[in-house]
DNA sequence: ATGAAAGCGCTAACAG
DNA sequence: CTGTTAGCGCTTTCAT
């Protein structure tokens, strides 16, 4: 089996020279272009079965000036939305726009830039951008050197597809107003241009109802820094009775830091989270959470990525998901005493 | 923003012709080749610079005739332990080789096939597949036209990274023994080639315990076809104490199955998955289950790839990791009274 | 229906 | 140090 040398691979002029025709003729036959006699057909398609040979679709990209893989850049696969948005726009991408040239930085190391970069060097159709921490200009500077579907966040001038966070936010915080919350955090990941949506939302609402809104920025969007941060919001004096956070894994991380302090929820701590994700369905963890429908973006994003790429000139898209608030078994009116904390 | 035309990308040509030197030199300078002087190299950068351009490596890999890409073939994006193994992939990819082109194939839709053949027009240099679910056979053949690396099952011949299956679920099984069940039910996944090994260790660890062995295959390896399956297991009128799982999803789905029934984990029933994903982790779910290193996994299969593409006569890695089994509080002794169903 | 020839953007000897 | 010259495997006019 260590066969060792792995001999070159078959090319169209093999094909060509093994049936007697030119070159011209076996890309006809394996594009499927007309003028080209079924008997010719035939035997090009045998010699090519004997040879192994298969088409180069990088250099038919190259030779038709017209490229044909779509690039997916991804903050961070390890979150289940970003796995869901993948999962969304595979299912999008036609038959022949099937070449994903996959990107993923890993959460929150400033590595955007070299992960798009890679993109456009392997000259990628189009790129689709889930969560681009950058500025908008940044984003729009990108956006004129290959095309660009940004999900999850709309930038102007740039195609988009994304949920409407501020309307999630305000769901999600009405929801626990409406269940005699007072003291509310929030729980934001990392502050970064064009991601602050869900925190102003979450600000405004609050001061809307009269209430004082109390923000802390975790150092990631992982559970594990939701678990730290969320330790800090619990070890306050006036600790809240309710916090909203910024993501599931981040309420996963506070739901774990409040048991951790004896905290049960939703006695003692209400939370809701972000995403929905299918983590926050299961008995036991039953986390009312607002949907944004990543699946659903994916597969927005898919075809608006394809629409683009076949009509260059179309109008700038801009889809808007409407979120879902699921309520769940977190969250339930606060304990009647207040806070037990620093007595 | 409507930006409307945009212009052909500038090329080594282009840049050549700005500073007034030949290709080779642009091509040298940028590749960080010896044998060119600072001067030309400062004035080449800076008119690439002017000039907008971006290397083009698609090109150069077609001049090179020397595959940079490496595809990675997932079977299951929203599984997480795809999602850690792509993870583990990434961060062992080098700076130089960071184009991964992905292909994903829906779980059990038996897409195996266009998803690595459009790998292979691709012509990356080397596939690495977190578990194909052809015959041995086929994935030889495979490794034949393109190097590859299979990830999570062994394959004769073919470089492997892989986590002892056998030993994983003889641990889990013994566990629960240990425990003093006796009806230890095993909820596979669908049947497939190469794919039995902790489907053959359970069988084999229960006859050698003088325990009859009891096995129905889910329809998928989703929470879902887990619940379906489970939901049945659980009807029968002898029905099991405990159920081993092919993996975490598939004993998640019947937790669900369990409670919708009003059985209790671990209570009225002992649970032990397979993969130890995060959500097995979190309080209130507690699964106990087999961990397999799935970012380690990973991250080995992309060193393994690296090896391979720099050495194509290096022996065939053969890379068993040990699984270790978590207990948690998803298994305990067997209620006294047995099984209550169909009294 | 078929073929010849030019070229996509880049690399890689081989010469100066 | 710098330039010339062939390709890489394929598509695409333009002829025949």
């Amino acid at each position: 089996m260590v066969t060792g040398h792995r001999p070159r691979s078959a090319t169209q002029s093999d094909v060509a020279r093994e049936v007697g025709v030119s070159r011209t003729l076996v890309s006809f036959a394996f594009r499927g272009a007309p003028g080209v006699s079924n008997e010719t057909k035939q035997a090009i398609f045998e010699a090519a079965k004997r040879l192994g040979y298969r088409p180069n679709a990088v250099a038919a990209d190259l030779a038709r000036k017209h490229r044909s893989a779509v690039g997916l850049y991804l903050m961070d696969i390890r979150n289940e939305v970003y796995a869901d948005i993948l999962s969304g726009v595979r299912t999008a991408l036609t038959q022949d726009r099937n070449r994903l040239i996959l990107s993923v930085s890993r959460s929150v190391d400033g590595e955007d830039q070299g992960a798009l970069e890679s993109l456009i060097e392997a000259r990628v159709g189009i790129i689709i951008a889930a969560t681009l921490l950058d500025s908008d200009e940044r984003v729009q500077e990108l956006a004129q050197i290959v095309p660009l579907v940004s999900v999850t966040r709309p930038v102007d001038g740039v195609d988009s597809v994304y949920s409407d966070d501020a309307a999630g936010a305000r769901a999600a915080v009405e929801h626990l107003i409406g269940l005699g919350h007072t003291r509310i955090a929030h729980l934001a990941g990392p502050v970064y241009d064009g991601h602050t949506v869900r925190r102003q939302s979450y600000s405004k609402t609050m001061r809307d109802a009269g209430l004082k809104p109390l923000t802390l920025a975790a150092e990631d969007f992982t559970q594990d820094a939701g678990q730290r941060a969320a330790a800090r919001l619990l070890g306050m004096a006036d600790r809240p009775t309710a916090i909203f956070t910024h993501n599931d894994q981040l309420a996963l991380g506070a739901r774990e830091a409040a048991y951790a302090k004896g905290l049960a929820v939703p006695t003692d701590l209400s939370l809701v989270g972000y995403d929905n994700s299918r983590t926050a369905r299961l008995h036991g963890i039953d986390l009312t959470s607002v949907d944004l429908h990543a699946v659903e973006l994916g597969q927005v994003a898919g075809t608006v990525a394809l629409e683009r790429l076949s009509n260059p000139q179309a109008p700038i898209a801009d889809r808007r998901l409407k979120p879902r608030l699921v309520v769940r078994h977190s969250t339930a009116p606060p304990a009647p005493g207040g806070s037990r904390a620093g007595r």
